[in-house]
Formats: C-alpha cells, sequence, structure tokens
DNA sequence: CGCCAATCAATGCGTTGTGCATATGATGCG
DNA sequence: CGCATCATATGCACAACGCATTGATTGGCG
C-alpha cells in the first residue's frame, strides 16, 4: 500500500521540519483555515477525544502557536493561531509539498494529472458529509485547492458564508 | 491527501477487526511472510526502536500470537507465528481488504487498473534497498503481491533463497 | 421567573506505548 | 584467555491518550 509509505515519509518529514506530531500538525492547518472554531471542533476534526483535544490546545499555546479567545458565548473558546502558529502551519504545509514533489517527480505530468484525478475520485467516496470531509483534508493546503482543478469535496475550501465562522463546522 | 485517508481507515478497520495497533499488525504480517526473523529486523520493519521492539514482541508472545525460538547463534531470537498469530495475520490482511474494496468500487476497473499501475510507479521510488521495501510493504498481502501483476518492489514477494532466513532481513 | 437538562471546556487519574541509557548473555577474534 | 562486538532484554522516565467527572454557562419549559 503506497498510503502508508507516503503517510511515513510525511510524518517523518513535518516532525522534522517542525518538530511537531501529526495531530499538532492537523490542529494548527485547521485552524487555519478556520480560525474562531471551538475545541469541541477541533476534536471532530483531528479524531481525538473532547479531553485529549483540551491537552493538544494546551501544548500549542504553550508553545505560542494558538490563542484562546472568548466566542460567541462565554463557554465556548475561539481558536486563534498566533503569527507564530502561523508561520508553523506555513511550515507544515510546506514540509508536506516537500514530502509529496519527488514522489510526483516520477511521474510524467500527464501520468501526474491522472493519478490527481482519480485520487480525488477515491477521496470524493471517502466523505460523504461535511465533519466526514474536514476530518479527510485536516492536512491538506487550501490554497493549493482552490487554484488547482479544485478540491474533490466541495465542504472544505471555504465557510458556509451564511454562518458565522464558529458555527460552521459543528458537529 | 487521499493517502491520510485511506490509513485512517484501514487503521480504524484493522483495530475493530482483530483489536490491534498498526505496529503489532505490521509485526505479524511481517512475521508471516518471514519467519525466523530476529527481534532486530523486525523493529527496522515496523520503524520502532529496539527496546520497543521488544515489549512488542512481549505483547504478540503473551496474546499467544508469536513464538521466541531459538535462531542460528544462542544470542538471537527467531520469531515464529503460532496458529493464533497466523489467522490473526490472515484477518489484519482481511481487514486491509475489507477497507481498501469498497474505495476501490468508486472506479472502473480500467481506471482502477490505471491507479494501481501508476501508484505502483510511485511507490517503487520510494523504497530503494531492501529494508526500505522491507517497511513500505509491512502491511502487504504477499499472496496478492505474487498473484496479481506482481508488486513494484522485487525484493519483498520472497526471501533471497541463497541465505539463511533469518539473514535475509538484516539491515 | 426560576429551575433543570443540555452543552462546552477543563481536570483527575490510570494506562499504554515509546525512547534513552544500560545491563545481560553470547560470539568471535586476536 | 581476554576483550571488543553484537543481539536481546530491562530500568526508568515521559508523552499522549481515554474514561470519568467536575465546573461554568446557556436555553428551554413549566
Amino acid at each position: 500500500m503506497t498510503a502508508l509509505a507516503v503517510m511515513d515519509r510525511l510524518r517523518a518529514r513535518v516532525a522534522a521540519g517542525a518538530g511537531l506530531g501529526e495531530t499538532e500538525a492537523a490542529a494548527l492547518v485547521h485552524v487555519q483555515a478556520w480560525p474562531g472554531g471551538s475545541v469541541g471542533d477541533l476534536a471532530g476534526v483531528v479524531g481525538l477525544s473532547q479531553p485529549a483535544t483540551v491537552r493538544l490546545v494546551d501544548r500549542l499555546v504553550e508553545k505560542g502557536l494558538v490563542r484562546r479567545e472568548v466566542g460567541r458565548n462565554r463557554r465556548t473558546v475561539s481558536l486563534v493561531l498566533t503569527d507564530a502558529g502561523s508561520r508553523a502551519a506555513d511550515a507544515v504545509l510546506l514540509a508536506r509539498t516537500e514530502a509529496l514533489t519527488p514522489l510526483l517527480a516520477e511521474l510524467s505530468p500527464r501520468e501526474r494529472a491522472t493519478l490527481e484525478r482519480l485520487l480525488g475520485q477515491v477521496a470524493a467516496g471517502l466523505a460523504e458529509d461535511r465533519p466526514g470531509a474536514l476530518r479527510v483534508c485536516r492536512l491538506c493546503d487550501r490554497k493549493a485547492c482552490t487554484s488547482g482543478p479544485g478540491c474533490p469535496l466541495q465542504h472544505t475550501t471555504r465557510p458556509d458564508p451564511t454562518r458565522p465562522s464558529g458555527a460552521a463546522t459543528r458537529r
């Protein structure tokens, strides 16, 4: 299974480049894509329990990458990246690209396009609903999604503009 | 990244089907493919440190899935699956298939063949040497490799017959 | 208007899995 | 025969997680 090896590579690269684990990286990328989300939302995306997500946020706050702000309700927390956090998220995405590019270099441009199309088709079958799509795309570069042929998962590239950002990812 | 989601699915399925983690599953599959390997060999394949691999083997022995036998030298250990371990390895591979099949069902047979060819090409760029290939293929179904169009990584389908099995995977 | 169920975040506690450093036993070579 | 080397195993500490629970806040309903 190529997926396994690809993920190995990706994890190693992200860890080496930013000193972060997979969940931390996913959290940064997700919060960057959707600032203002709650802890519960993040838990669903990164696939951790709610308490574990609290600790995850604790770690990121301690590293100065994330800030907790007050959400609409005083019982919800609004997660935002600091400047350093935003740079870290960029670094994660850069590491992602660096891990993937040499692999795609094995293929001709035409083959690469075909592969991307087919993989997109497979990915489309992976996530029917919005939370599922968010989970799948937790390490996706949203800029790449909008600039290229478009992400095969419609729900992820931009929030529902009719809702306040904090509520867009509600489970 | 489709690879991420595919691995999520795979992990969940294996855990649900056999009650095993990713490293345990990989160990079982690898030992099934190459009985008689040493602990150090296994460490390289599953990507753990040597002590962690010892504990991993401890767990598998305690579950009655693996036996430690004496290797050629009395200082090396020869890892073999018990009957239950062999069944467990089969279960892992079955879970793997069950996780992957519905995804491939999204594609036409023609598209599927193309995807497999392209992914194989990418995988071939992932592992130049034998240990690397073993690491990549740690969850591969060897039977599928030999029956189908063939694994893109040559090193993995069968051991070097000129060497005793224990030494074939030396790092 | 006040109570109560629901919701979100946070904490206590125990477990698991891992790495680093080191110990133990076996081997081969000078 | 002694010593460097190698494979395995163990001591120890730590990081990350889940479950159960608590505390704070909110919205609904009588």
